[in-house]
DNA sequence: GCAAAAGTGTTCCATGTACACCCATGT
DNA sequence: ACATGGGTGTACATGGAACACTTTTGC
């Protein structure tokens, strides 16, 4: 049997906060075709890879994080005959978020690598390689509504997060302020979340450094049931932030916060899922 | 450059309500794999054409309708390299919506088409060609959830449907009682709809003879094709009695509908858009 | 007249919004 | 001590759910 041949591949919009500004993971293209453009990473599917397989090697090839440390889920498949000069191509565009990357490093057809802020390609109109500007479009449009009626906001925080951060997540990406109060009774009785209240080690990937593999999850917390507690906020304050530190690749995280030191949440069962009622934002900017 | 050579095909979902039960169309394989089991319409995507073209085509080669009697999104693209015995394919699926369908006919490789209940599938888990079980389950969802948030529900309608009709359209899919008086408000209220009360006709391809050529649209609702429940009235709006009585010169389909007799909406600006508030159905069946 | 369906009015209640206020801590 | 941000209480507005009620037609 015959038929037209296509090219497969996949593109990964992979996007995260740094320094409180939504960003996008891009790289500038070193091939033929819009050489020296930005463009999202991605490549050829393989002869025996399912389609997110194909993500998420991609995703891992192009940032080195381990496949825990992200939300990798599928938008759409783009195929305009006329959108690749070189061949027939239909690309299968995916969508990703993670908490922080440690150094975006050129793959294997790419020149650099660069966390360019969401905005500059909306507001400013950054043109891209491809039609790389509409999967972008697409893909912040997607997310925006997910954080709707899902907890991957969560996956933009490190593993244990307070309310506060996890508010600032959600003010940054839909740019609209949050009642804090509001927000705090959202996360408690939302029935997503849960405070990082056992004593049983959370191993994430990125506490690489050696002497951390076992710091129980009692050292990031805030108040638990148990014995000694506000002896312990002195040690969140030392610990939790490092890792920070470790992720955001040395960028200095502030330090200057004050108040009452805030409890620690976690998603509850582990991986982001969806919510029982959506989180309404009401200014919706196209 | 070389890269791994894929076929790609579209996949179309196609619903519409008749007799009130929420149907797809599917065709019985007459080919190689899968022989004798249904199957989603579709084919593959030829060289020149765009993904949206390919099931456009697709579709009215299948069902004979013209391209402005259909709503079609893109669903996903699915692409497990098991999912096709024959070849590496990957497929990317549409949904698409429909007032009715003049009588299914079998397409190029299809022996035979039918309109099947959607649940049959979903309760009976009748199994598909493919993976085009789960193809339809996340086609289904999506509908649910697209009813919510645009007007796409119109599309089952005529073109002049009255509040009970897409009402009806609700209930059917939603499987869930709505209250008429509540979505008497919406349909009013919404700003997504206007009632039919002009006197500008409608050029409609049903507009016969000469005479007949400013007919207004409320005398040209679609011809019910056999359907036991009839509701397809040529009654107007208590604004335009007298134009009631000139359709109904014309030999008029039966009616054996009682009470007041109600008049007509349509969606604005023609096709179906967003809803500024969404319609939100309470329970939420899997 | 009676039944059935369109369409309106109105009450009740859940939920979201705004904001005051207390609490705990770092400087 | 006091400024700062976490966290709670609460009053008010909004909007949907439920349902009574009127109107208009077919039988």
């Amino acid at each position: 049997m015959s038929y037209p041949p296509f090219a497969v591949t996949v593109d990964i919009a992979l996007f995260t906060i740094e320094d409180d500004i939504f960003k996008i993971l891009l790289i500038e293209r070193g091939g033929d075709p819009y050489c020296g453009d930005l463009a999202l990473p991605g490549g050829f599917v393989l002869p025996d890879e399912d389609l997110d397989a194909a993500a998420a090697r991609e995703l891992e090839e192009e940032t080195g994080l381990a496949d825990d440390a992200w939300h990798l889920e599928q938008l759409a498949a783009y195929g305009d005959p006329a959108r690749d000069p070189r061949m027939r191509t239909v690309t299968v565009a995916f969508w990703a978020i993670t908490a922080s990357l440690p150094r975006p490093r050129g793959g294997s057809d790419a020149a650099a690598a660069y966390l360019v802020p969401v905005d500059r390609i909306e507001g400013d109109h950054l043109r891209l390689a491809f039609d790389h500007d509409r999967i972008v479009e697409d893909a912040v449009d997607r997310i925006r509504s997910r954080l709707e009626t899902t907890t991957i906001a969560a996956q933009f925080c490190p593993p244990a997060f307070t309310v506060a951060e996890l508010r600032k997540v959600y003010e940054t990406i839909w740019n609209t302020p949050l009642d804090p109060g509001n927000f705090q009774r959202f996360v408690r009785d939302s029935g997503a979340f849960t405070p990082v209240s056992s004593f049983k080690p959370i191993v994430h990937a990125r506490a690489t450094p050696h002497a951390r593999v076992l710091e129980p999850a009692v050292a990031l917390l805030g108040p638990s049931e148990g014995a000694t507690d506000d002896t312990e906020a002195g040690s969140s304050a030392d610990s939790a932030p490092s890792l920070d530190r470790l992720a955001s690749g040395e960028k200095t995280v502030k330090r200057s916060r004050r108040g009452r030191p805030a409890s620690r949440w976690m998603v509850r069962e582990g991986r982001p899922g969806m919510l029982a009622k959506p989180l309404r934002r009401k200014t919706d900017d196209s």
